[in-house]
DNA sequence: CATGAATGAGCATTCATTCAT
DNA sequence: TATGAATGAATGCTCATTCAT
């Protein structure tokens, strides 16, 4: 799983094969298929993995008793730690969680993670402290700037300096606050 | 070359295959290889021929002379409306833009589109109204937003009301103003 | 067809693969491709125009005004003349009519053609000329004798002399004359 | 073996796998190979052990002092006995009788059990009995009519009363007898 | 002796590309 | 210039066979 990870997080499902799959997992390409029925299975188990690996990450040291600013702090500070460590699992969810090929438990289990961050953003409404727009569309404005500034630090064309990492949670939470 | 971006916006590269394009554009499967030497340079030119198009469209009645608010507000209604008006141009770059089939001179003029915003991102640090972050990470963090937004308005979860656009128009100014 | 038949006929369905089909046809593989779906569709479509051509042998020259002991004579001989000169279309018929992979137009040309032969003997009983047994069970008999005979012609056990096949058709009209 | 042979008598030898062999048998996969050099050599051994079993049932009780044509009749029912006891065996037996993975032992075992039907039609012509028509050609007529009808009964097309054996022994006296 | 996970050659099938028409 | 039939390399997948346990 973690050599398939790797290819279909750099080269998208189609382009990576069976065999090559099996090569950098150094095992033959039937004992895939001792494992997974197929290659959708294949692709859906990765799947399913990064997103229940993400999903922790985000809760772990949770600060549920803290206010909306302090979580918001936490969930930008986990996205980012995650983004920065599991670096293919975060390229594959970002760039595949639309794929034709994920079966409904993946399509399940990617929007109950989701959830977390729409029930955050929701409950941030009620209280007044996050502006009052569809919370998809706030999810949106966040994702969105996240996956591409996890781009950047990918590419190193960013580096991840306290200063900056401060500046750029501050920009996110100034784009929903009130 | 319609034909094909319908295509590769729909499925992707690697899932259409050359004599769906040519049936798609009612020619044989041979007319595609006496315009384009290759499946990819056949791509490379759809996605260059969209790269323009977007370019064309943002800097069509900019305005030169208003203030960096209004320019942004510009900018920001103008990608809303070419992912508005050019679904699959819209889709297939923001899908694709990563791919690793796209050559330098893709690659270039994308990133020439890029500096048209970058520029704008720049004037407006100098003018001090825009934060004095790095400006990949300014423009990672709102085209990020537009992307997610963009996706949204096409898949109909949000639809795009004066009040709304305005509305997200604010959010991601919020994240980049002083 | 023609290379498929041959080989389908000598080693089944299971034992022929697709590229030997495409070699002994002196085509590339992936021809096969443009005019049968399938393995499947292909041996289908062989199956069909073997039992046609036998369905047609048969009934060339049929003497419908003779008695019933001509036509069995006239049907004996064309099953052997048929055996004879398309070698490959009858084995393979024997040998396949009742293979898993037939689709129900295969199974119902086949049962037409048989059909043709139960009307025969059906007519032989109402007119007293052929016993009195249930036609299933005197097609049986006349059947299985026939394909073995053509397989000992086939393997040169025998050879095809008229006084032989006299006395080969005399020993199956024995088998179900009053 | 009884597993093996059940899987060969229903699919073939080619649709039959090695691990659903060792399944239905409840043994590993391995263990087939600790007794069989390839699974070629254990449907051999399959097929020998069948022809070993068809052979002796036929020549239980066999009236060697009774008359050609209690002989006959013996036989008939030995073999139309043996195909509703031993259904896979039968089945297996005239469905693979010539197939190309038989090794030279198989080929001679099959031959010596048909030189027993040999031996019986050669004695019935020196007597008299039986028509002077060359003895390959004689078995193959009531050899194909057996065939044909166990096919029948097994496919319960036909229901095995004693009246109608009966009448199709006559039958296939009929195709031999002076 | 029994096992079953691992293997990789070989299969059916697809599709980018060519080239005779 | 346009075509689309033909191609065969490459794919996803199967399964007879091996071998460490």
């Amino acid at each position: 799983m973690d050599a398939a990870l790797e290819l279909f997080a750099e080269r998208g499902f189609n382009a990576t094969t069976v065999p090559t799959i099996a090569l950098n997992a150094e095992v033959g390409a039937g004992t895939i298929y001792r494992y997974f029925e197929h290659k959708e299975a294949l692709v859906n188990a990765v799947f399913q993995r990064c997103v229940e690996s993400f999903s922790h990450h985000l809760q772990e040291n949770y600060p549920s008793d803290s206010g909306i600013r302090e979580q918001f702090r936490h969930l930008f500070f986990k996205v980012v730690g995650f983004a920065r460590d599991h670096v293919y699992a975060f390229s594959f969810l970002e760039s595949q969680s639309n794929a034709p090929y994920l079966d409904s438990k993946s399509i399940d289990i990617f929007q109950e993670m989701m959830d977390f961050f729409y029930q955050f953003l929701e409950e941030g409404k009620k209280v007044n402290v996050i502006r009052s727009v569809p919370t998809e569309a706030l999810f949106a404005i966040v994702y969105g700037a996240y996956v591409e500034i996890a781009k950047l630090l990918r590419k190193k064309i960013l580096s991840e300096s306290d200063q900056l990492m401060n500046s750029l949670e501050a920009c996110c939470w100034d784009a929903v606050r009130v």
